[in-house]
DNA sequence: ACGAGGATGCTCT
DNA sequence: GAGCATCCTCGTG
């Protein structure tokens, strides 16, 4: 199993973010326990991207990201960490694509326990069955123990990194809208293998807003 | 099997 | 003060 390097993830987002998955994310634990899971579902952003945080730091047509853009200095340096919280309480993992200069991550979505499952299960106490451990990018993270402390952190060695198995399970791959946005919804950027039990329940943002639209109608039209 | 609502903290307006 | 790349619990069928 060798570590996927900088090459890897130093192209274009739309091309990395499909071939992650079938290819491990393993964690080193401080304890000598591997956490390992195979990558079932991914998303993509890019500088060129309303739904991405550091869209408005990114000249749109070229997607590089402005010299004077406070913070995010790290998009550009493939196969790093941007890991941040989101409501408050879930962590998400993202990895950083493209070359130097230019803005783009892939968030990790979805992973199939490899190896620690054990562990899993006790990191993730509202777990009933084992696609609970890891269908989601705030389950997943929980499940691996992963925060904040990876920020801006390498992936490319221990303790946290990627890998490349032995051999890659066989995998049709999907794609949708991505999950949980509000911008740029048309653009079918969630990739994730077909079928997999680990691939989170959320539903596609274009056919989240297409149900609230209906919903609201039907509101409108019962009679009073 | 759904659907609604709450938790909770950081960033941006 | 609002919104957020989410998840969990507790209702109702």
């Amino acid at each position: 199993m060798r570590k996927l390097k900088a090459d890897f993830f130093d192209r274009p987002t739309l091309e990395v973010a499909p071939e992650l998955l079938g290819r491990y994310l393993v964690h080193e634990n401080v304890d000598g326990r591997r956490l390992v899971g195979s990558i079932v579902e991914t998303e993509a952003y890019t500088g060129d991207d309303p739904a991405f945080h550091a869209w408005g730091i990114v000249d749109a047509p070229t997607g590089l990201v402005k010299p004077t853009g406070r913070g995010y200095d790290l998009f550009g340096k493939p196969g790093h960490a941007y890991v941040y919280l989101i409501y408050g309480m879930y962590w998400m993992l993202n990895v950083i694509t493209e070359r130097e200069g230019v803005a783009g991550c892939v968030l990790i979505r979805g992973l199939e326990p490899v190896e620690g499952e054990s562990v899993m299960w006790a990191r993730r106490p509202a777990a009933r069955q084992p696609r609970d451990l890891t269908s989601g990018p705030g389950k997943l993270t929980q499940a691996m123990d992963i925060d904040g402390r990876f920020h801006r952190g390498s992936l490319l060695r221990a303790p946290l990194y990627f890998a490349e198995p032995d051999r890659i399970e066989p995998h049709a791959v999907a794609t949708s809208s991505r999950i949980g946005i509000t911008r740029a919804v048309e653009r079918q950027w969630r990739f994730f293998c077909e079928g997999n039990r680990f691939v989170s329940p959320g539903v596609p943002s274009d056919i989240a807003a297409d149900t609230r639209r209906r919903s609201r109608r039907s509101i409108r039209k019962r009679p009073s």
